[in-house]
RNA sequence: GCCCUCGUAGCUCAGUCGGAUAGAGCGACCGCCUCCUAAGCGGUAGGCCGUGGGUUCGAUUCCCGCCGAGGGCACCA
């Protein structure tokens, strides 16, 4: 029996007493099936009968005490307590919990998604870095956590396409043009520019590439430079990410949102909502009806486009390709757009409290040796995602990014990161698997098809067998959490849990027979936990886009 | 000045749509491998959950003030 059908069942219960009478009528509250903390108050508890009993003249305990003797009768259920204020606390037959085992194996690589936002279109844009360097460890966070989150809401039921937005055009552009240019030409590069070395390189590979750019008179030059320079940075990011396991459905350039018309539709379709108007010659769009604290200015005076009507036409752009749900996340540096963005969708005619939704994304703070490294690409000191990659692996970076909340600002020691890497709390979850997959490989040898063998649930009835299944139980629920809330760091959170549930299963019960002993009907049912159990961790890592590894 | 995020163990951080005794890793200390992976398991030490109020059966969680940290407030991109 899994959690969720439990809370069917207590939900069934309660609005047996609504139409009896002992609680008062409204709708049905939700009913929420907790793993205790303490495993003394059982497998599974709820405080229905506390949330209740405003509704009832019944005082909380005596309410629980009628849905737990009720609770008593269903089958699979053991026992059903109250304790303390109106808690119910349950427990369900070892054969019962067992059977998950099966449940779990039967479903496989599908084990854990669901259908909480089955029906949604959702796009995920994130880290639209400008094309003009390489990418550092601030871009890697957004990668490895916009990804996650693409994994979750699709394992959620929903359908989801990942962008990157290139910013390929306007000032920077022309300034990264100069940069490589200035290089290139043994010139000092403008104060405003960029100075990473990388200018350098790129310099170097252009020239190599085509020896006769130099000769150009200088205004050709600029833009011979800016576009093979931008070619070549936009081609390393792709592959960079690519090697992270980061792979967007979707590169989007700034450029074709106005070589297509877009900006004018976006403009348009705004106009036609009548919330943008003229003043000193400018053309404003009146985001301050939507939140935002003050209007912002879509044409300039001069007849320009700004950055933002290039923001504007781009959501708009999203939601006429199919999206019902666009998602951006930002570094914190740009929270100061998120009621703009937002009040953007309500001025295009949209729900901005369903259609757009805006995540902040927190700084990483890198330190080294405890002393804060500033990351400044002028100085040479950034981190890149390549760097990363190289000293501590593509898993290592993936799983501690994005274990915790994108929300919250990060401090990573680079020394730790690289020296501890057998402390990393992804190893501990890899070895897990690596441990099982070891178990079923060693059962496999000795002939036993555990697939085969008749399963008895009954069995798994040691209380680290009985953990064990309540926390295999757990996944979908973390999950469809880690979905909705757009916090992947959940899963993550829950694979190291689970990962502990195992070895302590692992250090207690032995799963195959020892020596000459015989098959035995308890090595069956702990193959198929075993089995369970890898299968769970398996798809939490795919979740994350971390490796599951069969040997370590 | 206004706005956003944050303040939990020595360090890095979970937890919080109000619930039963606040957790993990690292660091410190003590134990456990004749047998399925010891990258593991068990144990000890370590906390006025920044602070002062409020809401209620109950607050680390929700609301307000204060203190502290970081970030943002362009006809820039």
């Amino acid at each position: 029996m899994t959690p969720d059908q439990l809370a069917t069942a207590v939900s069934g219960l309660v609005a047996d007493l609504m139409a009896e009478g002992v609680v008062a009528l409204g709708d049905l509250p939700e009913v929420r099936m907790e793993r205790p903390k303490s495993r003394d108050h059982g497998d599974y508890a709820t405080n229905v009968a506390l949330g209740l009993s405003k509704r009832s003249t019944l005082p909380p305990r005596e309410l629980a005490g009628i849905i737990a003797g009720r609770l008593a009768q269903i089958p699979g259920i053991a026992t059903a307590e109250v304790a303390g204020p109106g808690f119910v606390n349950v427990r369900l037959d070892s054969a019962t919990q067992g059977e998950l085992a099966r449940t779990v194996v039967a479903a496989g690589d599908l084990w854990g998604h669901g259908t909480a936002l089955s029906g949604r279109v959702v796009n995920v844009e994130f880290i639209s870095a400008n094309p003009t360097g390489p990418l550092h460890l601030g871009h890697t966070r957004w990668a490895a956590v916009g990804d996650a989150i693409a994994r979750v809401i699709a394992a959620a039921g929903a359908t989801v396409t990942t962008e990157f937005y290139v910013n390929d055009r306007g000032v920077q552009m022309d300034k990264f043009g100069a940069s490589v240019m200035a290089a290139a030409n043994g010139r000092p590069v403008p104060d405003d520019g960029y100075h990473g070395g990388y200018i350098l390189d790129l310099a170097a590979q252009i020239v190599a590439d085509d020896p006769t750019i130099t000769s150009l008179p200088d205004d050709e030059q600029l833009i011979a430079f800016r576009e093979a320079a931008y070619a070549v940075q936009l081609a390393q990011q792709k592959q960079v990410l690519d090697l992270f396991r980061t792979h967007f459905d979707v590169w989007y350039s700034e450029r074709s949102l106005y070589e297509s018309g877009a900006v004018e539709r976006g403009l348009a379709r705004l106009r036609e909502q009548g919330h943008m108007f003229e003043q000193e010659g400018a053309t404003w769009l009146r985001t301050t009806d939507f939140g935002d604290d003050k209007d912002r200015v879509l044409v300039k005076t001069d007849g320009e486009y700004t950055y933002f009507a290039a923001d504007t036409a781009y959501y708009v752009d999203k939601r006429a390709r199919g999206f019902d749900l666009a998602i951006y996340l930002l570094g914190a540096d740009h929270h100061g757009y998120v009621n703009r963005l937002r009040a953007v969708a309500a001025c295009a005619g949209d729900d901005m409290d369903e259609n757009i939704e805006v995540l902040i994304g927190q700084m990483v703070k890198i330190t080294r040796g405890g002393e804060e490294v500033k990351l400044s690409k002028r100085a040479g000191t950034i981190v890149t995602l390549d760097d990363l990659v190289e000293e501590v692996g593509v898993d290592a970076a993936r799983y501690t990014l994005s274990r915790y909340p994108a929300d919250s600002p990060l401090t990573l020691d680079l020394e730790e990161m690289t020296k501890a890497t057998n402390d990393n709390p992804v190893f501990y979850v890899q070895y897990a698997h690596a441990r099982i997959a070891s178990v079923l490989r060693n059962a496999a040898e000795l002939g036993i098809d555990w697939r085969s063998e008749e399963f008895d649930p009954a069995l798994l009835d040691h209380e680290r067998e009985n953990n064990l299944l309540g926390m295999i139980g757990e996944f979908p629920r973390i999950v469809a959490g880690a979905a909705e809330l757009r916090e992947p760091h959940r899963v993550a959170r829950y694979l190291e849990d689970l990962a502990t549930a195992y070895h302590r299963f692992y250090d207690v019960c032995w799963v195959l027979p020892r020596g000459d002993e015989d098959l035995a009907g308890i090595h069956v049912a702990r193959l198929w936990l075993c089995a369970a159990a890898r299968q769970t961790i398996a798809n939490g890592l795919d979740l994350l886009g971390v490796s599951a590894p069969d040997r370590m």
